[in-house]
DNA sequence: TTTGGTGT
């Protein structure tokens, strides 16, 4: 449910307040119990050492983070793109329920500028995933397969990048990395340098000239490093390179974005591991140039 | 099995 539809119903809640202003009191305390669950409880289980955090005091690195099922994303109203998304992969069981792809892509009323599906036609530029269909629907079902379809999940991508390098590379996070470490965590989103570029339809979605991909292997034993893994994919890509050629270290990322990532971790082993390129645990050389499938 | 486009 919507809890912005509802909003006419609070003229009607004045009287009510008068006569018993604890009931202000308690609607407060309500209120920061709700958020307190959200930022405690119910975010972290969507990401992993923290949600990024803006580092610089530009609004367009600021966000809003919305709750979905299966993943967790921070809105940028202001460039109408998601700036990062998290999400939790597990291997999928060769059983799992297939669940046909919807047909269109959903406005979020979440979002002020709701972008909706035939803002991006004719553009040039496909409706690009950042939570994947395929991993997200199998793993966390038909209600996060749903939220994936919202177009707070959507980034504009060049075809090829999106039908070829993007897709050999959601196939290789869940088909290798998710069932070779039991568990892989992704943070993904877009990259905006220099000149500011929008689509020319009315909502004027402003157009990524990158995109990041983060994968972090949490660590077997606690107290161990997790193993990071970053790449930064330009949108101009054939589709066919190898996929080794984008690696990147996190520390590039977040000079990039302006965002800082996995800033739970204490700040020494957060310094070395992010300096580094992806380690030998990735054996990344194997499946770098595997093909698409499109 | 996994990405999308168009037109109706």
């Amino acid at each position: 449910m919507n809890p912005l539809r509802n909003l006419h119903l609070l003229p009607r809640l004045w009287p009510m307040l008068r006569r018993h202003p604890q009931l202000a009191l308690l609607a407060v305390l309500l209120l920061l119990g709700w958020y307190a669950a959200e930022l405690y409880y119910l975010r972290p289980q969507l990401s992993y050492l923290g949600t990024p955090q803006a580092t610089t005091l530009h609004p367009a690195t600021w966000s809003r983070t919305l709750r979905n099922d299966g993943f967790l994303l921070g809105y940028s109203d202001l460039r109408s793109n998601p700036l990062w998304v998290s999400y939790k992969l597990t291997p999928v069981a060769k059983d799992a329920k297939r669940l046909k792809r919807p047909q269109r892509f959903k406005r979020d009323w979440r979002t002020l500028t709701m972008v909706g599906h035939d803002d991006y036609r004719g553009s040039g530029f496909d409706r690009g995933h950042l939570a994947p269909n395929y991993a997200i629907s199998r793993l966390y079902g038909r209600g996060a397969q749903l939220d994936t379809f919202l177009m707070s999940n959507i980034t504009p991508q060049r075809p090829k990048l999106n039908q070829k390098l993007w897709q050999r590379l959601e196939e290789i996070e869940v088909d290798v990395f998710a069932r070779r470490f039991g568990s892989l965590w992704v943070t993904t989103g877009p990259i905006f340098d220099g000149k500011i570029e929008r689509m020319k339809s009315a909502m004027r979605v402003e157009i990524p000239d990158a995109f990041y991909k983060l994968y972090a292997a949490p660590p077997k034993k606690t107290g161990d490093a997790p193993q990071l893994l970053a790449f930064i994919i330009p949108q101009g890509v054939k589709g066919t390179e190898a996929l080794d050629r984008f690696v990147v270290s996190v520390d590039e990322v977040e000079q990039r974005t302006g965002l800082d990532f996995f800033h739970i971790l204490d700040d020494q082993q957060e310094q070395q591991l992010e300096a580094k390129q992806g380690g030998s645990s990735w054996r990344l050389k194997e499946v770098a140039n595997r093909p698409g499938r499109y």
